[in-house]
RNA sequence: GCGCCUGUAGCUCAGGGGAUAGAGCAUCGGACUUCUAAUCCGAGUGUCGCAGGUUCGAUUCCUGCCAGGCGCGCCA
């Protein structure tokens, strides 16, 4: 428990105990004692802490708000940290603390470190994060990053927390898409020797596929001397792979590594379709029709019924879907977690129902749908077709923006909204960029932390100082700031929304800014100095948590 | 037609059953002989898309409507 929410439990029992004592004063007659709601009040001028129970309780007590307010503050035990209390507004409770927890939060960060804000919330439940999943058949786009920035802190959140979360990203090798893509490498690859060979209709236009077909040829110049179909069947995974690579490369670039790569191929070697399309059979949840293999959604609440073996006997993309959700629930993992574009809503319904049809609930997998990116520049939007191969790929993104800018201000939304990611902005005011905002607070504190140690003032520890010498109105909102990060952490994995870490960062950030300005630290006296010194060094640490939560970096200076 | 997301300040977006609805950008004033001015301090702006409902209290929850985005394949 942390060190306020200890605090807050501690004033719902003396509300409790004020309760109880009012009514068997007989000052209070109501049915039941609800619920009791403790806040931390937006507005500082309303306390510490604010309660709304005389609210909650005044039409059962027949009397009005602030008379119930008034009753329970009179009989609200006396002393201890409560330093004063109020009825204010429509019938709150307003409590005023003595700083004494604050200090004891500051305490809490010295001792746990980086650690501090994690909890056990998810006693190591496993859960199996999904995400990006993006054809192996071309460059990632910028809903990608997005996706990989959101799923990427999403794990490392799920974990802070307790949960035992594996990442994947499933490569799709295996259907028409990677045909396509095979056919248009050897089409290429034909075109280095013969300008004149045919290119697929329906082939991939990209340079990216010419600039293979030309390692492919360095690598194979012998490969025209296998039948089509063998060149076909090599280029589908030898150009699978490459890409893969590259993936691989650029999401390393962009500080996200996945625990493993998943192949459709695989299930397909297997033998874990037709294994997963019988398992269906014996539980009569398929059916022939019109030359085809059905699986029986609408049975678990689906709108239609789906195709899983085409009449011309090959699968369909949910076929290996189902296979592949069967295999993650066969490792062991209780929780499945993807994270999907928009244009793949209409797909949850299907897979609920191949979940439950396996024997599972409902509830294992749980989807995340981000929503799209438009991408601007100078304000308009960039236009982006990939017929004509002209797109902006992720790299392109990372490349003109930073990671750590690209991370930040993806990370930066709530998931679910559409969001505008105007490039021009994002380098041209690279120096207003929030991202910079908060790595400036971690090189400001570095820098005087830095400079202590040159004038040979050792960074002192909590036990060390007289931490009631923090006193200043922005030292106070820093230390409250501390002590949210727990509950902030929670609730940002359990709400699966990131977005909240960063919104948390900028204010701890904003909140440091404005000390700086107030408060001046190795000028101080030594008490005051050594105090602060602990104070600024411990905020370091939660910027530096907060920010590799983030998987942003941590300047020592900029 | 059905489904999902969105609608809050000039712009980009937070927030959320409660007290005077916020931040950044943009605009306008101030602050570097003192720990990094990528910073700080101060100033204005709102029918929270519209209409009903639930509630002591709705911008927040529910319903309907309007607007924008996206989906509804034996594609993936």
């Amino acid at each position: 428990m942390s060190v306020l929410q200890r605090q807050k439990q501690e004033l719902i029992s003396a509300l409790e105990t004020a309760v109880s004592a009012a009514i068997s004063s007989g000052k209070l007659q109501v049915e039941s004692v609800p619920e009791i709601g403790l806040e931390i009040p937006r507005d500082k001028g309303h306390g510490d802490f604010a309660s709304n129970i005389a609210l909650v309780m005044a039409r059962s007590a027949r009397k009005p708000p602030r008379e119930v307010a008034q009753i329970i503050l009179e009989h609200l035990p006396q002393g201890g940290i409560i330093r004063e209390v109020e009825v204010a507004g429509p019938g709150f409770i307003n409590f005023f603390l003595s700083n004494e927890w604050l200090y004891d939060t500051l305490r809490t960060v010295e001792m746990q470190g980086e650690a501090y804000g994690n909890c056990l919330h998810g006693a190591g439940e496993k859960v199996l994060l999904e995400f990006v999943s993006a054809n192996p058949v071309g460059p990632m786009n910028v809903v990608n990053a997005r996706a990989a920035a959101v799923g990427d802190t999403l794990a490392r959140l799920l974990r802070a927390v307790g949960y035992q979360v594996d990442t994947e990203f499933y490569v799709n090798d295996a259907g028409n898409q990677a045909d396509v893509f095979a056919r248009s490498l050897e089409a290429r690859y034909q075109q280095l020797i013969n300008p004149d060979h045919p290119f697929p209709e329906d082939g991939y236009p990209g340079a990216y596929v010419t600039e293979l077909a030309r390692v492919l040829r360095e690598e194979r110049p012998d490969l025209l001397d296998l039948p089509y179909d063998e060149r076909i069947a090599f280029c589908k995974r030898w150009g699978t792979d490459s890409m893969v690579e590259l993936q691989k490369a650029d999401l390393k670039a962009y500080g996200v590594e996945f625990d493993l790569w998943f192949r459709e191929r695989d299930l397909h070697a297997a033998g874990a379709l037709e294994a997963a399309i019988d398992l269906l059979r014996q539980k009569g949840l398929v059916y022939e029709q019109e030359g085809a293999l059905w699986f029986r959604s609408t049975a678990f609440g689906d709108d239609k019924d789906r195709v899983i073996v085409k009449s011309d006997g090959t699968y369909t993309y949910v076929t290996a879907d189902i296979a592949y959700h069967y295999n993650k629930l066969e490792r062991g993992f209780e929780k499945l977690i993807n994270i999907w574009g928009p244009d793949h809503h209409g797909y949850i319904a299907r897979m609920k129902a191949a979940i439950q049809a396996l024997g599972y609930s409902e509830d294992t997998l749980e989807v995340l749908i981000l929503q799209y990116v438009a991408l601007l520049r100078d304000g308009q939007p960039v236009k982006m077709s990939k017929r004509a191969g002209e797109f902006i790929t992720m790299q392109d993104l990372v490349e003109e923006v930073g990671k750590d800018a690209a991370r930040f201000f993806f990370l930066h939304r709530s998931p679910e909204s559409h969001l505008d990611f105007d490039m021009t902005l994002a380098v041209e005011q690279s120096s207003e960029n929030p991202v910079f905002y908060v790595q400036y607070a971690h090189a400001r504190i570095s820098s005087v932390l830095r400079q202590a140690g040159e004038m040979g003032i050792a960074i002192p520890t909590c036990s060390e100082v007289d931490l009631s010498l923090l006193q200043h109105e922005s030292e106070l909102d820093l230390l409250k700031q501390l002590a949210a990060l727990p509950e902030e952490l929670l609730s940002a994995a359990l709400l699966r929304e990131p977005h909240r870490l960063t919104r948390y960062a900028l204010d701890l950030a904003g909140l440091f800014h404005s000390f700086y300005g107030y408060c001046h630290i190795l000028g101080e006296e030594a008490p005051l100095r050594d105090a602060r010194l602990v104070l600024v060094s411990n905020i370091r640490t939660v910027l530096r948590k907060v920010l590799g939560l983030l998987g942003v970096s941590a300047p020592e200076q900029m």
